[in-house]
DNA sequence: ACCTGAACACCGTTCAAGT
DNA sequence: ACCTGAACACCGTTCAAGT
């Protein structure tokens, strides 16, 4: 890690010089602060501890200064999780439109807005209640709209299906990672264990009073079938399926 | 506030008699912790000043004790949510299944639910995460059960249908409630000023180079329109029609 | 059994001072 | 222009001590 920030040293910016005298220890050159070395330093802190390992003087550890000299770089934590997530953002690649296959396509966008989102554990829960206005969300979205309008869905229904498909996305991303974060001692980034909270659910579910919860009782089993890709793929069926069937009504 | 404390303490529980010397100001007897007033302080700071100003210091002091106090009654603050949520999922009916509108009431239980969270400002922040194993979440579970199978809707789907619907409901509901968190000096409660913000956001998009988003900057007055309840509106037609849709390939 | 004060290990942000 | 130390006003939780 030490040694990495070296060589970066070495290849940005002026060379500069650094003389060490023989008997002193030689100090690591710090490297000058800059945005990109906050948002790296963000996304790592993210990827192995988790969003709530991020703080301004976590960061600043990590970066081997005090909380306060990022405020010279950036306005807030806030800028920060923004920041983050226009860098993931800038991962995904939406596929020129192709009209017989729009459905699929959308699904497939979907599809990998979520594994953007686990491969970077951690930014969904930035990603909340951040109003999208990065480069690379904008660009998701003209993505999502051409293939809209490839498959024959009105501006109105195209243009609020992506909001609706950013927020289910975002929210059972958001719900992945707080279970993984509270199933312990697991690394973040691997999916959670849905088996495991579901076996216990399932156990809970059966326990009640069937005379009050009729349904409930007798559909524990399928109430908790399924992994999250499971849900996520009955999800985003139910989405595409749904604007299909609505969008004549929203013109 | 501390006269309503006095009464209360003289209705409930084994009648306590206070002596109050001459010379002596009359020390407010205070009243016993319970659960049941820790949850109440809860929501009222919730409604009062967000879902931020809920700490467990912050309901210590409202309750006129220290924080350490708090802990003889519930484990830890994911408690307290876990409880303010049980109290007022608690408000939330269901209404008997009528096969004939299955469809209008499966989307008026989640505008219900909408309604809901914001009649109780910062509830929604609560639920993030939360998986709903209290007796109010899961009696709506069977109403929403219930009603999609009177609507001939297949097990497997209904149940997942239960997840998909409560997932983006309270991501709305999130949502809402950090814009209107954003857009400060607005006392939480009402419904955001959608239309202050869209406005921005659609001359931001305009404004968007139009050979590489010829969509986006086409479309900016189609993506921002409507407030929130238009938008929620398509959202749960568009979760209710897919399930229609998609109920037969999920049996 | 319930409550308390004090402490521990944290937060985000600001600001005067340094280089 | 950029960085720093120190401070301000907070967090959640624990724990020994009190009643």
């Amino acid at each position: 890690m030490a040694e990495r920030k070296r060589e970066k040293s070495w290849q940005a910016g002026p060379v500069r010089i650094r003389v060490t005298l023989p008997g002193e220890p030689a100090a690591a050159p710090k490297e000058r602060l800059t945005v990109d070395r906050i948002v790296d330093a963000a996304m790592g802190l993210m990827a192995e501890q988790g969003y709530d390992a991020v703080s301004m003087r976590s960061l600043a550890k990590a970066l081997d200064t005090g909380p306060a000299s990022l405020y010279a770089h950036v306005a807030n934590k806030e800028e920060v999780d923004q920041l983050v997530l226009d860098r993931i953002s800038a991962e995904l690649v939406v596929p020129a439109p192709d009209p017989e296959h729009w459905d699929e396509q959308l699904r497939q966008v979907l599809r990998d807005m979520l594994a953007l989102y686990r491969r970077h554990p951690g930014s969904a829960r930035a990603a909340i209640g951040m109003i999208p206005s990065g480069m690379g969300a904008l660009r998701t979205m003209e993505g999502l709209l051409a293939i809209c309008d490839a498959g024959g869905i009105s501006p109105q229904a195209s243009a609020w299906f992506c909001d609706l498909a950013a927020a289910y996305v975002s929210a059972i991303a958001v719900e992945e990672a707080i279970w993984m974060q509270r199933a312990n001692s697991t690394p973040p980034g691997a999916e959670p264990d849905h088996t495991a909270i579901d076996e216990q659910l399932r156990a809970m579910m059966e326990a009640l009073p069937a005379a009050e919860f009729p349904l409930v009782t007798s559909m524990a089993g399928v109430m908790t079938a399924g992994d999250g890709d499971d849900r996520f793929e009955f999800g985003i069926a139910v989405l595409v399926a749904g604007l299909r069937a609505v969008s004549d009504t929203y013109r």
